[in-house]
DNA sequence: CGCTTTTGACCCGCGC
DNA sequence: GCGCGGGTCAAAAGCG
């Protein structure tokens, strides 16, 4: 599996610099879900923006794409996915970065600062420094089909909260890594236009290193696919149309991200601060990038300058 | 008994 | 300044 993993993140590396590529599912590489699957051929496109992570999804209509983005190029020999075809979680799913917000408030405060975090682990009812705003932590997000709200992704999670979500009959829940030290957060939710999408958020980066096991009473179902999604302005993922036939090819080809010719992602070119951005998301989301990290994948996927960033 | 979930209250940022 | 919505806290309840 790792070595296999390692060919699918070299052709990952390869494939940036022609605009597209495929991608190993991140729960795939927590190990916490590997399956039998089936091998990926292509799969669905998304829009460069919002691999970026321009979409908020806190914003209804979540999905909401203005123009179908560009075909997906995978090469036949990325079929590194196993997913096993559990009867709870059909496939497409879609992520998508929520860096919007977080990049709206970078903008206004340039200091990013620990102490923040610490300040978040303080009580919120403590006044907080007038000119410091809190300091979010990379997110990265993305849509699973699933019957089940919390996937289990190797990680115990304690909720802290839960919230209405406006225009939207589900609510919003909020978990936390429950390993000391640990200030990863995760927010789950489904989507208001597709109540069998759940959206998960994940913020911040697991401060150790093994993920603990599973517990029996959260679904161990892994999405079937993994697909950023795509910023409503921007390019689109159509993920809600065709569902069955979609359904249908995702299965064949999950956890597959991809990147549209559009986007020139070769180490020479300029990348906006959007796009480091939201690349450093990706390589410090949870257990996602945790583990690409960890097991010495991160500069193969990502950028020596978006490294940088972190 | 210890851990998790629920839930109402509170704080904060943002838009108007 | 005010209202709204998102995010978090913490006491109480639930559960194994």
């Amino acid at each position: 599996m790792e070595t296999e993993n390692s060919t699918e993140i070299s052709s990952f590396a390869d494939q940036i610099s022609t605009s597209s590529f495929a991608f190993s599912s991140i729960f795939d590489l927590a190990g916490d879900h590997v399956g039998a699957g089936a091998p990926g051929k292509s799969g669905s496109s998304l829009g460069f923006m919002e691999l970026l992570g321009i979409q908020d999804l806190g914003d209804p209509p979540a999905f909401d794409f203005p123009e179908p983005a560009p075909a997906l190029q995978v090469p036949e020999s990325s079929d590194i996915t196993n997913l096993p075809a559990t009867p709870n979680s059909s496939s497409i799913s879609s992520s998508s970065t929520e860096a919007a917000t977080e990049e709206r408030q970078q903008k206004s405060s340039t200091t990013v600062v620990e102490e923040e975090e610490q300040e978040k682990t303080k009580k919120a009812l403590k006044p907080k420094k007038k000119n410091q705003k809190r300091e979010r932590e990379p997110r990265f997000a993305f849509m699973t089909k699933s019957e089940v709200d919390h996937l289990e992704d190797g990680y115990r999670w304690r909720k802290y909260g839960q919230k209405a979500v406006k225009n939207s009959p589900f609510p919003r829940s909020y978990y936390r890594c429950t390993s000391a030290m640990c200030g990863v957060k995760k927010r789950v939710e489904r989507s208001c236009d597709d109540p069998t999408i759940v959206v998960t958020t994940y913020e911040g980066q697991h401060t150790h290193s093994s993920p603990v096991a599973p517990r029996g009473s959260t679904a161990s179902i892994p999405p079937d696919s993994l697909v950023f999604a795509p910023d409503p302005t921007g390019f689109s993922l159509p993920l809600q149309t065709s569902q069955s036939h979609s359904l249908q090819q995702q299965q064949q080809h999950p956890y597959f991200f991809n990147f549209p010719p559009s986007m020139n992602f070769s180490p020479s070119s300029d990348p906006t601060p959007s796009l480091l951005q939201d690349m450093r998301f990706c390589t410090s989301a949870a257990a996602a990038a945790t583990l690409l990290r960890d097991h010495g994948l991160l500069q193969d996927i990502v950028p020596a300058e978006m490294r940088k960033e972190e």
